[in-house]
DNA sequence: CATTTTTCTTGAACTAGTTCATTCACTTAA
DNA sequence: TTAAGTGAATGAACTAGTTCAAGAAAAATG
């Protein structure tokens, strides 16, 4: 199993021991989705967090009028859940597809939580992912609060021009809170300003 | 020292022993602020988490326009910080003002530090807490991406009843996304359905 | 490689929410 | 008490962003 890329991730963040690396990896289960499958839908709980190997995934809710709102994007060496399904271990709102060919390692919940009880450093792993997700958040929250649609735009492509490619517009304009038409025009516009 | 509010915060979620509840109460101290002090300000470092014993707290951003965007209210039982700042120790954003005349029990980054390496119980409490906080701000996004100005204000109203009447209403419009003129159209409307 | 499907672009009418200016109500403090 | 702020309400003009409709471009599929 591919699990290089997520030990090395988790090197960023605490110094794993022979018995904690062997115990975390050993936890995972590699998994594989074709480009438009599902990876959770409403109704059902996620009963795994997933960590992205390979490949793009999109978090969005469906409104009553059919609108689809996207939460977040996930690439290489990003978790993608509906977080909270997964931590009330509850029915999901969300729905998360696969944008492109992708792998994926995910873990269940009732490992998670066995993990974090026997060992102090997956304890402390998983309070750094949260704690970082919740700081994310909290810069999201104020862009959106601060920003007008075009700045959004602005400040996405600055912060992840990577994602850029390998997301629709559509998408990409309803987790920056706009119509993918207003989106469309935004490009026009600051195109036409850099050429 | 007033911990005994913190302890019953703390007994939620985990149950410490004595020598860990003597480590974690041992190192907050109390602080009380009056309506109107600054407890975070902008370009200085957020050094301290606060809980908040009694009273109610806004962090805010002051945009370049100098308009008040809210991020977060905070009363009894509540944690408030600017998070970015505690958890980067870089300097802060936000202006956090008292509300009210306020007690908080606050503790310092560096002993937060010790004590989560210490104790694998304290690790996994700020776990928790920090999981909690990342769900919640996941609801906020949706809210405020699917809901529209009336919406998210009785979405509010329904979900913290109890913060309408200690909050101006200045600073919940600025916390919905609207002007304050706005949300007093709204309140309006919706008083003479009511009645 | 032709065709079917999906995504992106463009125009024109529209509207949810903003802005600005003024009045009213309510604390606070001297 | 009276003055001096500060927060809330209201009206009218305005605008950032939406909606709807239709065509163009790009990508997926057999």
């Amino acid at each position: 199993m591919n699990s290089k890329a997520l030990l090395e991730y988790t090197q960023q963040f605490v110094a794993f021991s022979d018995r904690e690396k062997e115990a975390f990896l050993s936890s995972f289960e590699s998994k594989k989705l074709r480009k438009k499958q599902f990876l959770v839908q409403p109704d059902f709980i996620n009963k795994q967090r997933s960590f992205v190997i390979k490949g793009a995934f999109r978090s969005y809710i469906v409104t009553e009028s059919g609108e689809e709102k996207t939460l977040q994007f996930a690439i290489e060496n990003w978790w993608v859940s509906d977080f909270n399904s997964y931590l009330y271990q509850q029915p999901a709102r969300l729905f998360i597809v696969a944008l492109e060919d992708s792998e994926i390692l995910q873990i269940p919940f009732e490992k998670e939580q066995k993990l974090k009880e026997e060992f102090h450093k997956i304890e402390r792993f998983f309070r750094i992912m949260a704690e970082k997700g919740l700081a994310f958040e909290h810069r999201r929250i104020l862009t959106d609060l601060t920003l007008n649609a075009e700045e959004r735009y602005l400040n996405f492509l600055n912060h992840y021009p990577n994602f850029i490619q390998r997301v629709p517009q559509y998408a990409l304009a309803s987790y920056l809170g706009m119509t993918p038409e207003f989106l469309s025009r935004i490009r026009k516009k600051s195109l036409s300003r850099t050429s």
